[in-house]
DNA sequence: CCCCCAAATTGATCCAGATCAAGTCCAGTT
DNA sequence: AACTGGACTTGATCTGGATCAATTTGGGGG
């Protein structure tokens, strides 16, 4: 079975432990990769890595900071598809057409890698994993959205419960602090995403707030009861996000 | 480039017309992938051609007929994610975890070419295009969810719309009649993929079918006015449905 | 040909969350 | 320390679609 390959180490370049779109290298190949392909640059908070109508010339891994990917349609109306964070790999929903159908922004200062797909092809041509590796992200993406799926069947209260835990579930898996952390998006964008209004946000926020399964004050959030947040949410996907 | 390649011709394996995962193939490679991969079955409608929970071990080309894709939380709450037709891959959502998360479901009998890993590396070794090709349907998957992202904003009638025009669209891409078509799926299935309840889709028919847009006898379509319904659904990828 | 039954339709009522409308808070400036 | 503007909160009202409740329809089996 090819998807029994060995859990992939932490990646050394990028410090993410096998989250990363790298962390398929073995060592030695990962220098190569270094001076390849990391043309890492930094883009401010409210700067676009790309935008959607782009030819598709590269994808993103992030090493720091957060981005929001939103589409628009013929109307003007727009929506916020995902959110990633240090460790996504994103942008290669384009690949199909050869042009990107959404836009992506950073949220706060964000160090990215820019990898083009002829880069990357020189790459895999040494390592063959490294095609398993993309495909593997490609395929978690899908999977992720299926999850969301069956959490927009619910009230705003458990999909409110399964976006916070979706960002705990992440921090867990990078090692940093699972139950205290900063939203780095407004209540506007949460509610893009989770097709709420930002009223209905904030109200749902403050419910959970007075339940006391968590603390907030503005975008900082503390955790205090993560299995009732867990319960709550009812999502087969609690506690299970090991990547991207 | 890498995506400028040239446009794949019909597979004539399948006569899918560039739809299918081997129209990434020289035709000279085409009668390997049948003799090696293609274990073509038939599945009965109703039917699962895998279930949440099994080990990955092989994705799918559906040859002819449709199916459901459908995921569930551990509350037992239902969701369908996906419909899928003739030329349509699906499966590979599964990579990643090595573990399907969703079930799909023949809704007709579905004629199958089941294409396990290991066979398709075997092929990708001779073919690099097929990497590329596999990667291409990943890509265009994550793609459509944007899409469907973005409608979900919609009130119920423009989500029908939208639906109903997705159908038009694929069929259109493999020369079918983009106008007329059954529906292989109850209400209460389009329901449960756009959110909404069985009645609503009911009325919404109706209410589409009072307006003039289109004629609906139980799961018969008959698209009346197609520009108008592009119009209402505000869509920016009506008609532009090429693959998968 | 009729029976059966799931699917579809239609009607009545209800409610979660949208929308509209004021404020309040606070981070960054001056 | 006051100022400012965007983000956030809170309250009041409205509504699209859910839910509950009957029928009706029509395809498939006996």
């Amino acid at each position: 079975m090819p998807t029994n390959e060995p859990v992939p180490t932490a990646c050394g370049v990028c410090q993410l432990g096998g989250v990363c779109l790298c962390s398929a290298l073995p060592p030695e190949e990962r220098l190569q990769l270094v001076s390849k392909v990391s043309q890492h640059s930094v883009i401010r908070g409210g700067e676009l890595l790309y935008r959607a109508g782009d030819n598709f010339s590269c994808f993103f891994a992030i090493k720091s900071g957060y981005t929001k990917q939103y589409a628009q349609n013929r109307r003007g109306e727009e929506r916020i598809v995902a959110f990633h964070m240090d460790g996504d790999t994103l942008g290669l929903e384009a690949l199909h057409k050869g042009r990107h159908e959404v836009s992506a922004m950073a949220l706060t200062d964000v160090t990215v890698c820019r990898i083009t797909m002829a880069d990357f092809d020189r790459i895999a041509a040494n390592v063959p994993a490294m095609q398993r590796q993309l495909m593997k992200i490609l395929s978690n993406d899908c999977a992720r959205h299926h999850r969301w799926l069956v959490t927009e069947n619910l009230r705003a209260e458990r999909r409110v419960a399964a976006f916070l835990l979706e960002i705990s579930d992440k921090r867990s898996a990078r090692g940093a602090d699972a139950r205290r952390f900063t939203l780095p998006m407004t209540r506007a964008e949460i509610g893009s995403f989770l097709n709420l209004a930002h009223e209905t946000v904030t109200r749902t926020l403050t419910k959970l707030s007075k339940d006391g399964l968590l603390t907030t004050r503005r975008r900082r959030i503390v955790i205090d009861d993560i299995a009732a947040l867990c319960e709550l949410s009812g999502d087969t996907s609690c506690g299970k996000y090991q990547q991207n």
